[in-house]
RNA sequence: GGUACCAUAGCUCAGUUGGUAGAGCAACGGACUGAAAAUCCGUGUGUCCCUGGUUCAAAUCCAGGUGGUACCA
């Protein structure tokens, strides 16, 4: 019987801090059903205080999953995380016809609804060549390259982002291939309908929400946490809002009380640049927080 | 109560011999397919405290008021 019917990942997104653990919850007791956190801090067991984690009273309440599920010592990206979570619903979805998913990172959840394009992983001692020459020379040695061996994608890409330029690069001379030719815009068929609920608030009382949290992590100690975390400070995983501020800090640049204020705007500046990627995507439906029952209905609607 | 100094963007402050204003931070908008809590791009948002005066023209000079700070009583 259940396994006839449509099957439905309900996507839960929206700035950091606005509340949507919480939610998430509430919805998942409602349909009785799992959680799959899409986050790309989550993830990692050795972060917990300054990454927001739901508590292990909540953990408790739903089943989550990707929540302290790698460490910060592997390699982890997002096609690895559209893999592992299509694996994932394939076993959900026989025992649920609908299935969470709540986090705030937009590749992250994109990757999951429309797929990403099957490109090789960074082989890192590329990355790490390349990283050099941008650091020795420059990010015209970069472009220059990038010019001569994807010009077509040179004209579309933002040439100041080093970042992308050595992605790009990277896939270049690791196929042989063009990077903008092994790019389909396509989004890949699922198996599954998919519901889209952005969670926002008041601009200013996300801000208070986000300054209070911070506060609340200091207490909770998240200073602690991440002293023991300042030998890993060179990973990637530790290149997030409130651990970056700290070891900052610990070396001496900056006083604790300031570095504080950093992890507030940092958090903030980081909670604009997510609102900037869910309001481009029209397919979200917006709500408050508070309105659970409003999002109960359109689950049922639709 | 008296004297001195101050009042300009959300905050801290610049502003030349009078020509309606600009820096840092904050904020705002955006981009983004294997680093994404990353990375990158763009944008001054103003009753220059108020009222009156001088002047072709006042943030700027003058008078008064209001508020603040310091010192003296």
């Amino acid at each position: 019987m259940i396994s006839n019917q449509i099957k439905r990942l309900i996507v839960i997104a929206g700035p950091t801090a606005v509340g949507k653990t919480d939610f998430a919850i509430k919805l998942a007791q409602y349909l009785e059903t799992e959680i799959i956190s899409a986050d790309s801090r989550q993830f990692y067991k050795e972060l917990n205080i300054g990454t927001a984690k739901p508590s292990p009273k909540e953990l408790s309440l739903i089943k989550h999953h990707f929540i302290g599920s790698h460490s910060i010592h592997d390699y982890y990206n997002v096609a690895q995380f559209e893999t592992e979570v299509l694996n994932l619903l394939d076993s959900l979805f026989k025992k649920y016809n609908e299935v969470i998913m709540v986090g705030g990172s937009g590749l992250y959840i994109d990757a999951v609804c429309n797929g990403i394009d099957e490109l090789p992983d960074v082989d890192e001692e590329l990355r790490q060549e390349l990283n050099e020459i941008y650091e020795e020379e420059g990010i015209t040695a970069i472009q220059e390259k990038l010019k001569f061996l994807d010009p077509e994608f040179y004209e579309t890409i933002d040439k100041s982002n080093p970042k992308r330029i050595i992605r790009a690069l990277e896939v270049c001379i690791a196929t042989g291939q063009k990077y903008s030719e092994q790019r389909s815009n396509k989004n890949k068929e699922r198996s599954f309908e998919i519901i889209k609920v952005g969670l926002n608030k008041d601009r200013e009382q996300l801000y208070e929400r986000i300054n209070l949290r911070v506060d609340q992590m200091v207490s909770s100690g998240l200073v602690e946490e991440a002293t023991g975390l300042f030998e890993s400070r060179h990973l990637n995983a530790l290149n997030t809002v409130g651990y970056k501020e700290l070891f900052d800090h610990f070396l001496g640049n900056i006083t604790l009380e300031k570095a504080i204020e950093k992890i507030k705007t940092n958090s903030r500046r980081y909670a604009k640049r997510q609102l900037t990627w869910f309001r481009k995507n029209e397919s979200y439906k917006w709500f408050n927080p508070n309105e659970l029952e409003e999002v109960i209905d359109l689950i049922k609607r639709t």
